[in-house]
DNA sequence: CGACATGTTGAACCTCATCAACCGACGTGG
DNA sequence: CCACGTCGGTTGATGAGGTTCAACATGTCG
């Protein structure tokens, strides 16, 4: 009985699609349970802020991608992160969330409440110890956008920003598949999203698409699809 | 003997100006021990690089400012982070620090090997933790600052970094003791190293300065002293 | 098909970068 | 002691990169 039961909660983990990658991985069998009890799957549809009301401050994301952004009193606003799979979302130990998630794409999010996550985080330190290593990629990633905020032109942002969704995009087509030298995606955030993203207005994010684009660094396909003929070319215009 | 000997290892921790602040202040005794037994005491004068070559990656500050700058190869450069006592200096969990670490003035440093002091993040869970809530403080400044570079002004730009050095530099003096309102310190940082950290040109905060300086928001005094009479005053020019 | 959001393009404007001259403080060496 | 170079800072003139405002095009969905 109580070995079936186990293996109905943890076969949940089983099928979730970030299973070896997220921070729950971390956690053995006896962690793997406590997780599943407390944890609920949500879908998310795209626009939707996720977390603002209710319980739902944590979570991996599965599928979909998630931007947080920051405002200032006057309207003017600036995304400060963009989380792929296998992401965590959420700021542990703090009352206040000092930014905005919404939701890019649709997502698919396996949440945990907030009290009871944190006191999972008490009871095994593996766990914390992958949140922990989570952030402080999350803190390189930051510091790699504020010198893309504070020095790159116009042109070398929209180029790192396409990179990073090409070198983060879960399951990107490489067209060839010999040649990982080029990968088309379809671009989910609008002209505004990514104006937000780099510090930029949409007008100007716009002009340096199509200069992109006339430039032969990228080709537009149907439906917001992009190719990037030469990732290396990309980069060399993105700067380092 | 054993006594007498674990009391004089624990006192130079009790010597220690940030004590009570830093990292290690989540250890027992037996922790503070064995990080008293790998710790060394550093002096670095201004405009040291801190741990290029050597083994000192890891420290606490107990003493001066440090800035963390990252460079674009044409030489473009931005400040990343700004670290006051009792902050931690260091990427641990990594082969390559993504940013060089400098002294901004005289700094005092706490420093611990790079493996001595990864192990005991392993042994001791709850100083761990406490590195966690650091850097994810250190998180929650780094969106701050992208939200500033991304969208602010020059002139709020400036505002802000002087509102940032205000609020952070301790045993800062609040010259009227019962009005917390207005503030006056040393500003430790060339006009270079503004530019740097808030992405403009050096000539353009020269401007700003002079500018803040004409409405009144802040004085000039001898040796690079800086008065703030009205703290909400700055605040408002520095947006939020 | 029409309506509304999303994206593109144009023209004028403005903030900030760039290049350059200059000032004062400081330290060094003749 | 003063001449000199260096360094940090200020100020000016000019121009480029990006914003702003506006019109128009393209989707997309009922």
């Amino acid at each position: 009985m109580r070995l079936a039961v186990r293996h109905c909660e943890i076969l949940r983990c089983d099928t979730c699609a970030v299973r070896h990658q997220a921070v729950c991985n971390a956690v053995g069998v006896d962690g793997l349970r406590d997780l599943n009890r407390i944890a609920h799957h949500r879908h998310v549809p795209a626009g939707r802020v996720i977390g603002g009301d209710e319980d739902v401050i944590f979570a991996n994301i599965q599928s979909g991608i998630v931007k947080l952004t920051k405002t200032l009193r006057d309207g003017r606003q600036q995304n400060v992160g963009l989380l792929f799979p296998p992401d965590f979302v959420g700021r542990v130990f703090s009352d206040t969330t000092p930014y905005w998630s919404e939701a890019v794409t649709d997502v698919e999010l396996c949440t945990f409440p907030r009290a009871g996550f944190e006191s999972l985080l008490k009871r095994y330190p593996d766990l914390e110890h992958q949140l922990f290593e989570h952030t402080l990629d999350q803190l390189d990633a930051a510091h790699d956008w504020m010198l893309l905020l504070g020095r790159k032109t116009a042109q070398e942002k929209v180029a790192s920003l396409f990179l990073l969704i090409t070198l983060r995009t879960p399951d990107i087509d490489h067209d060839d598949a010999s040649e990982e030298n080029s990968a088309s995606f379809v671009l989910p955030l609008t002209r505004a999203d990514i104006a937000d993203f780099l510090g930029l207005t949409l007008e100007t994010v716009s002009r340096q698409i199509t200069r992109l684009r006339s430039t032969g660094a990228i080709r537009l396909t149907k439906n917001h699809g992009i190719v990037v003929p030469d990732i290396d070319a990309l980069k060399a215009i993105a700067g380092t």
